[in-house]
DNA sequence: ACCTGAACACCGTTCAAGT
DNA sequence: ACCTGAACACCGTTCAAGT
């Protein structure tokens, strides 16, 4: 960044690569995104991507996935601008202390994790299979245990709450996105049975209102003792 | 089915072709699953596949997902038994009429569904992104209604129950097949930072009692009008 | 109706070469 | 160090042809 442009230097990064295919992802679906169409949209031939991700496609896929599980990460319109050192003006590093009350951070963290799979759901079965043994995923857990344990959990009952938590924002986006307009295509051929979902088939149910009462409820009973 | 084998008839059906793709999704993964070699393991050309899915892998990916989604398909121990019409004796379509109390088949449907879907986790990624109105997902979602409107709920709330359900167990599913021996691999880096996950590391947590007590006090939190 | 065989336009990745 | 260009072993899919 900080040397001139020789002749063959693009002035390539792990970050512009990631920017770029999450903007084909996002806007041509997961199984557009090639290396050749990647080359093409970063204006490089193909290969040179592979300088930056030695390992291939499963290795961009990696860094795809602890990109949009980094929530705290600054956003610019669009993602491409790096002025982002002024967060927190205490911590340097990013690692800001966080001094609001335990079921505020996880609120916080659950919201935005949630806008993060939406915003590039074409990237959602990336987060099958793949281990979440990130920095990013480790931050989201650190911050997790660290809150339910402020809740007054201990040992077990800290690791549970967490994964009920997780699960329940994966689940609750994969829902959204494979339900989306269920209700159009489906009224035709289902007259005599699948009564109720005839009946209820019209209702549309709003997601962020729906999301937010079920993380209510679910922080709820993951800290009154009742599981 | 009724008649002879004729010489350019190798017994392929859409059946026989889902299973085996299955069985190559469960022992080498998804994106070992290619036409060629799945034409290989059913021992004919790869091109004979297009007869019966003619709109090609994409249209195997629906039906491999209807496949795990219906449940209550009876199961032999290879999955290529073809003696199955003898499920209920009172039905003679599949529709057999579930007498039990509406809580239990909620359960029997959410244990099923989650056997199904970590017997074939490689699949999991082709469940995003799918919509989801095919008959066996029609099905399990009337059960779902149903169920719920027996329990006492009414129109939206009903919606809003069925879809929290279907969220818990594709989410629990999910962050069990991620989280596979996270443990293991992360104390090494985190010595300072990550106090919490560093300390809780080592705590594995039995994955179906874990679900079932969350299943549980989903159901009861569900219905009982605090949502 | 059901399957084959060759062909086409892609794909991920390797490797030697350029600057 | 960073990128190019040609090459290799694959893909999914089409299409004409066989029986």
């Amino acid at each position: 960044m900080i040397g001139g442009v020789s002749r063959n230097n693009a002035g390539l990064s792990a970050d512009r690569i990631i920017t770029e295919a999450l903007r084909i992802i996002d806007g041509q679906g997961l199984r557009r995104l090639t290396m050749r169409r990647l080359g093409d949209a970063l204006e490089v031939e193909a290969m040179a991507v592979y300088h930056h991700f030695p390992l291939g496609k499963e290795q961009l896929f990696d860094a795809i996935v602890e990109y949009i599980t980094d929530v705290s990460r600054p956003r610019g319109t669009d993602a491409e601008t790096d002025a982002g050192a002024e967060e927190s003006d205490t911590e340097a590093d990013g690692a800001a202390e966080d001094d609001r009350p335990w079921d505020e951070r996880l609120r916080t963290w659950a919201h935005d994790y949630r806008a993060a799979l939406l915003r590039h759901s074409g990237a959602l079965p990336l987060f099958i299979n793949r281990r979440p043994d990130t920095e990013a995923a480790l931050r989201a857990l650190e911050l997790q245990y660290a809150a339910f344990a402020e809740a007054g959990l201990e040992g077990a009952d800290i690791v549970r709450a967490a994964s009920a938590l997780e699960a329940y924002v994966t689940g609750a986006v994969i829902r959204e996105v494979r339900g989306e307009g269920l209700a159009s295509a489906q009224s035709a051929a289902l007259d005599g049975r699948f009564g109720h979902v005839a009946h209820l088939g019209e209702l549309t149910v709003d997601a962020d209102q729906a999301f937010g009462d079920g993380l209510e409820a679910l922080l709820r009973s993951l800290t009154s003792g009742t599981v």
